[in-house]
DNA sequence: GGCATTTTGTTCCCTGGCGGGACGAATCTC
DNA sequence: GAGATTCGTCCCGCCAGGGAACAAAATGCC
């Protein structure tokens, strides 16, 4: 197996390699009308690619009426790591250059534990799905941090749930370790980019895609590119205020949305609701079962029917569409997708979401908006995060 | 006097038109060094732009040590209307290629007479520029309309605060009638192109620009290029919901922005705040010379330090403020520039708006944002009127 | 003042990118 | 089997564009 040696030489290049990956195999009559070039100069070019071993041709397509084409596509050899860093648990997939993925695995993790410990755990995730005969080594990765990044260099700034990550070279040091080029983003940003690459964003140019998780964030795509801000921290809609006399938050304000709805909020008011005797049903048995009441707990209770979890999800989902129906009235885009675990909370976080947005945001913005729920589910990150890297590599230098 | 006869036939010489544009006059050489071609080229790009009549020779520069240039000019004899069309006033600004401004009028409307009304007069004001010999004939002219516009066609949709006009092919007829091509696009935008190219926010590419006036609305600058949404109504900020039970809203909901912080609010504000007895002084005097309030009043009093007027605009300002905190946290921009006629509220309103972002918002959003006034004044929707004509027009076809 | 130097603008040549046409191969249809 | 289609390849020619060389016009040093 032989590992991709050198990037594509000019812009027909990179088009030829981002189409293939995108919508797949073609012949190269098709290549030359997708990308307006002439068939000679798709021949050339697609033996050059096909030299460098980037791409390869896989048997002869079915005849439309006339000889039959030779169907190219990308080197099957290729191995892309997509790496998902939650607060909580790490997603690493391995995918082919079509970023389809081969193989997957989550493991629990603390971030808090620094850098170095998380990194030594992926290089072993990624060792143990390279002897499960997935890949012999990485063309590169992608890795998603649940934190704001300077982009350029890959490095993770000011991240709040992160201690002792500011400012590490994480870029630098995993592409070290895993021996492979490497790229790092925010990990909601990726989300978006995976719904977008395979998801239910496909072919979308201006979306939003929030992630309720840990926390609450919101990957931004305008004109087909993920609109990263200034100092990297667009889409932290977390600490937006919903209510002046909130909650206070651990950012030190009040209100923020974060402290409203998010896992461990939710988890807070499902205890101070069963504790002050408000609830006579399923969150009481849970309780009473583990000790402690978690968002999955809600959720869990929320779908056999009981009521204070419902409550308790729409009221949080309310924060959330008020929120959201602001960006929306913002940012006028053409979808907006759910994303993250808290989501499969059931379809009462989504109505309330809806519900919200529907009736706070003028019609001309949400006339024609669809609002739904991410179709890649958990490994929408670690999607998003191979592309980011296939999105590098099959760039000219 | 010619007319401007042809459009550039290829991205270099767009290249050499805009950087003349935006930088002022430049030698072959130097362009040969902004643009990154040789000088060759860049010699035979400029000569055929010369005899398209884009193009001067604008006499010799200074030597640097060698052969005087020539300096090569944008023609001055071309010439752009630039109009900004506003709820009660319209201004008409007469520009040459360099987006200087020449001449400018500005006149009271009633948008609410419709399109055919409005543009009479806007053809009766270009008439007087002409005649005062700014101008012969137009080039083209660039037009911003208080509402959402799709873009493409140049057709307000759903204007709330302009009926009459839904739909109305403002593009069409006005290039008709004025006899130059045309490009249509809302107010707001315009004054975010405006500032973006002769303003504060220069040489800026992720910006937000808050139009406070009759109604409030925000320019988005991403990548240099103003994001219009999917339906023309990005940017649409007033009915966000600053208080769940706040003020009714024309548009049927309670507590939006616009509701509690615009110049109509404004004068609801201060005229019950009179007739309850808590103004003292300068307000008041000013209800009985003239029988009525205007945000203007409000401003004036507030200038010789009326305690109610100060109040008003600071609470008003904190409405704004906390609306911004919340698009600043989420769309991270490097800048943020007000302008609009309200901001003639004096500095009051500013420092409000500034304490409310840099208290709500995170520290590596805000760390390095300045939120600063607009320089150019009411002419600002004007000269980005022109600059997207030019736009247009300095594109291959 | 003379001469070397620097900068600009122009001309000329050569290369490389790319399109188009011709051709052969492979396949379908009649 | 003949003609039509489609695909891939080869070859020719155009031209965009870079680089070198040169002329023109200025500066500055001696």
């Amino acid at each position: 197996m032989r590992r991709m040696t050198a990037r594509p030489a000019n812009a027909h290049q990179e088009r030829v390699l981002k189409l293939l990956r995108d919508e797949g195999p073609r012949s190269r009559a098709e290549l030359s009308g997708l990308i307006d070039l002439s068939r000679s100069k798709v021949a050339v070019e697609v033996d050059r690619l096909m030299s460098a071993g980037l791409l390869v041709v896989d048997g002869l397509a079915a005849s439309r009426g006339g000889r039959r084409s030779h169907r190219i596509r990308l080197s099957p050899e290729l191995r892309f790591l997509g790496v998902d860093i939650g607060a909580t648990s790490v997603d690493v997939a391995v995918t082919n250059a079509e970023l389809e993925v081969l193989g997957h695995l989550n493991e629990p993790i603390d971030v808090r534990e620094g850098p170095v410990a998380v990194f030594e755990q992926v290089v072993v995730m990624a060792g143990k799905l390279k002897a499960a005969g997935l890949a012999e080594s990485f063309d590169g990765a992608g890795v998603g941090i649940p934190g704001p990044v300077r982009f350029a260099e890959g490095v993770p700034v000011a991240p709040p749930i992160m201690p002792g990550w500011d400012g590490f070279p994480v870029r630098k040091a995993l592409s070290q370790v895993l021996g492979c080029p490497v790229m790092v983003d925010n990990d909601v940003n990726l989300m978006a980019l995976g719904e977008r690459h395979a998801g239910v964003a496909k072919r979308v140019d201006d979306f939003l895609c929030v992630k309720i998780g840990t926390g609450i964030g919101c990957g931004i795509v305008v004109n087909g590119q993920v609109h990263r801000g200034a100092s990297g921290s667009a889409g932290d809609i977390g600490h937006i205020q919903v209510d002046p006399d909130g909650h206070p938050c651990a950012c030190g304000n009040r209100g923020c949305l974060e402290a409203h709805f998010s896992g461990a909020a939710l988890a807070r008011d499902a205890l101070a609701a069963v504790e002050s005797g408000h609830s006579t049903g399923a969150l009481a048995d849970r309780l009473a079962a583990s000790g402690t009441l978690t968002a999955a707990d809600v959720g869990a209770a929320a779908n056999v029917g009981d009521a204070v979890a419902l409550d308790l999800i729409r009221a949080g989902g309310d924060h959330v569409g008020h929120v959201i129906a602001g960006l929306v009235s913002f940012f006028n885009p053409s979808l907006v997708v759910l994303g993250g675990r808290v989501t499969g909370l059931g379809h009462g976080l989504l109505a309330a979401i809806r519900t919200q947005v529907y009736r706070r945001s003028l019609p001309l913005a949400t006339g024609n908006l669809p609002i739904v729920l991410g179709d890649l589910g958990p490994v929408a990150g670690a999607i998003g995060a191979a592309r980011l890297i296939t999105d590098h590599l099959f760039s000219p230098a």
